[in-house]
DNA sequence: CGTGTGACTTAGGATCAGGTGC
DNA sequence: GCACCTGATCCTAAGTCACACG
């Protein structure tokens, strides 16, 4: 008890009405760390690992070699056959060759990196033949040396601690910088940041940071720009610290607020349908998705930096079609598009009538091309919704519907009598709901089928035992019958029991082939890390009697030790 | 009001490690 | 003892949203 206490006072102490430590607006007052880990330098290929141009072996010079070998390295995968990865490799490789190379290699179709490649599979072969002593010595001694900071007192992991490597990008889905070359982070790119009266972090012996700073309004340690977008990357703690902690925390209090005045706010929405400023109507309608549908709010891209994909204000007229009646429905609109990570949403809805004309109304004399809501962007509706409630912003909804979907779900869906398994799917089944709502997919696991087969073939054994095992409880009664001694009674008790055992492996056995099979393509992890109010779980784990461990794992239960800490067996979001 | 920037959360896929069944 | 499979962890891209600036 006495280390519950210890370990969650940090921010326990706190309460909903004051989750923060400071009133300043600062985040620590002490922050000591170690820097970053950079990348290894590159090492030379043996010069036995050949490259050829043309047919013919070619030794390239240490900074052409190196990007080929990004690019070597990423034979096996279908990037390096898209037109956009090879034009855009091609283009920065030249840029590291030197001028003899540049005028002779002028076609990536003659390129022959498979030496190269193999190189790179045997080298893996051969790390995966290390002990794991030897792979672990290094990394732990990497991890207690970089690992941790001292932030306030307290020693807390920092989550990504090592630099990004260099390599080739890999944007996701049609990404038009596909290919380009990301370059290797120097020390002369770094910012550090951490207090003034701490320890500062070294740079290697020769270099120099490019500043080190002591802004304690920020949580970063460290930071640097990425040149495939000029975007900054941060080094960050790990979700277990106090700071993350608290954040989080206050996510799922802001989302409880809503959902104390998420009937006015319907209401008013519903309302705004009718107004005479189209910019109202919009406005409303938007936020009729968002909150029906958990769309994310859709911030405008800039063209050609990135994949085309859009959220709710971003959605075009292509993306959508009406009809008046669909399957017996009536009002029902169609979505068709690529969100966040260009996963494919794609949802028939039927809508209010109300809503119905104002899609069409929207969609009036407009080009498939053109905005659907061309009086809205996202910041004047999270202005909007700051009216309407303090913090209030479109993810919010997100984090209420998809809590308050899994607390429902899982009073319809648990009964009292089932055992641990049934509970166990009864959770997966409501973690599903929301996981659908969301979107979270995934592609369905390379092995899917075969180990579905697997498993399928496990249950027809187990079948078949079970039947063996009745015919000798039916026989072993039979012969008690007979006997009417202690012994044969005692003979059909232990059948029985057996029967019982194999009964419940087989029932487990057929849980997890359909809890595997609904699974397929859906992702539960998403939204159990960064949607469901933990105390939710937490307070269902304790009301049924189920091990938090059987919900959370290790990592997930460092995440949210605060909610396991926190939430009673009544927890109500 | 529009635009750019910075800080932070959310996201799926790749890779790793450890357990399981043969 | 080993191959295989699965869940855990790592990685880093891709979002959200606030705020500064003109």
């Amino acid at each position: 008890m006495n280390r519950c206490i210890l370990r969650c006072s940090h921010f326990l102490l706190l309460n909903a009405f004051s989750f923060t430590r400071y009133t300043d607006g600062s985040k620590w007052k002490f922050l000591e760390h170690k820097g970053p880990v950079f990348a290894p330098p590159y090492e030379p290929i043996p010069s036995n690992v050949k490259f050829f141009y043309d047919g013919k072996h070619m030794k390239l010079s240490p900074g052409a070699e190196e990007v080929a070998t990004f690019f070597a390295k990423m034979l096996d995968h279908e990037y390096t056959t898209k037109d956009i990865f090879r034009k855009n490799f091609f283009k920065d490789w030249k840029k590291e060759m030197t001028a003899e190379e540049r005028a002779k290699i002028t076609d990536l179709k003659k390129c022959d990196f498979t030496e190269m490649s193999e190189y790179f599979k045997a080298q893996s072969e051969a790390r995966k033949a290390m002990t794991k002593d030897e792979k672990l010595a290094e990394n732990e001694r990497l991890l207690q040396e970089y690992g941790f900071c001292i932030m306030d007192n307290h020693r807390e992991r920092i989550a990504n601690f090592r630099i990004e490597p260099p390599g080739l990008f890999r944007g996701r889905g049609d990404h038009p910088k596909m290919g380009m070359l990301k370059r290797r982070i120097r020390p002369q790119d770094i910012i550090i940041n951490c207090s003034k009266d701490s320890k500062h972090p070294e740079p290697p012996p020769g270099t120099k940071w490019k500043e080190v700073r002591h802004d304690n309004k920020v949580t970063w340690l460290v930071s640097w720009t990425e040149n495939i977008q000029g975007s900054i990357k941060y080094i960050m703690l790990n979700p277990s610290s106090r700071i993350k902690g608290e954040k989080d925390w206050q996510k799922y209090e802001t989302a409880r607020r809503l959902k104390k005045c998420v009937d006015r706010i319907r209401t008013q929405y519903r309302e705004d349908w009718k107004s005479k400023e189209m910019r109202i109507r919009q406005r409303a309608v938007a936020l009729y998705f968002i909150d029906k549908l958990a769309l994310r709010a859709g911030n405008e891209k800039e063209e050609g930096e990135t994949a085309d994909t859009v959220g709710c204000c971003s959605l075009r007229v292509e993306h959508i079609k009406l009809y008046p009646e669909n399957e017996g429905l009536e009002y029902v609109v169609e979505f068709d598009f690529l969100g966040k990570d260009s996963i494919r949403y794609y949802n028939k809805v039927p809508v209010e009538k109300r809503v119905f004309k104002n899609l069409q109304l929207f969609m009036e004399n407009k080009e498939p091309d053109d905005d659907l809501f061309d009086r809205l962007n996202t910041s004047v509706l999270n202005k909007h919704l700051q009216e309407l409630m303090d913090g209030l912003t479109a993810k919010v909804f997100r984090t209420y519907n998809a809590s308050i979907t899994l607390q429902q779900q899982l009073k319809v869906l648990t009964s009292a009598d089932e055992n641990i398994p049934a509970k166990i799917l009864s959770y997966n089944r409501a973690n599903r709901a929301v996981a659908i709502l969301c979107n979270h997919q995934r592609a369905p696991p390379k092995t899917f089928e075969k180990s579905m087969q697997n498993l399928q073939a496990k249950i027809d054994a187990k079948r078949d035992q079970l039947s063996d095992a009745k015919r000798e409880l039916k026989s072993s009664k039979a012969d008690a019958k007979v006997r009417r001694d202690e012994k044969s009674k005692k003979a059909v008790e232990t059948k029985k029991k057996a029967v019982q055992r194999i009964e419940e492996q087989l029932m487990k056995l057929e849980v997890q082939a359909t809890d595997r099979e609904e699974n397929k393509q859906i992702a539960l992890g998403t939204s159990k890390l960064n949607y469901l109010d933990p105390r939710i779980s937490v307070a269902w784990c304790k009301k049924w009697g189920i091990p938090v461990e059987k919900i959370y794992n290790k990592t997930q239960r460092e995440k949210f030790a605060w909610a396991i800490d926190m939430a009673d067996d009544d927890f109500e979001f």
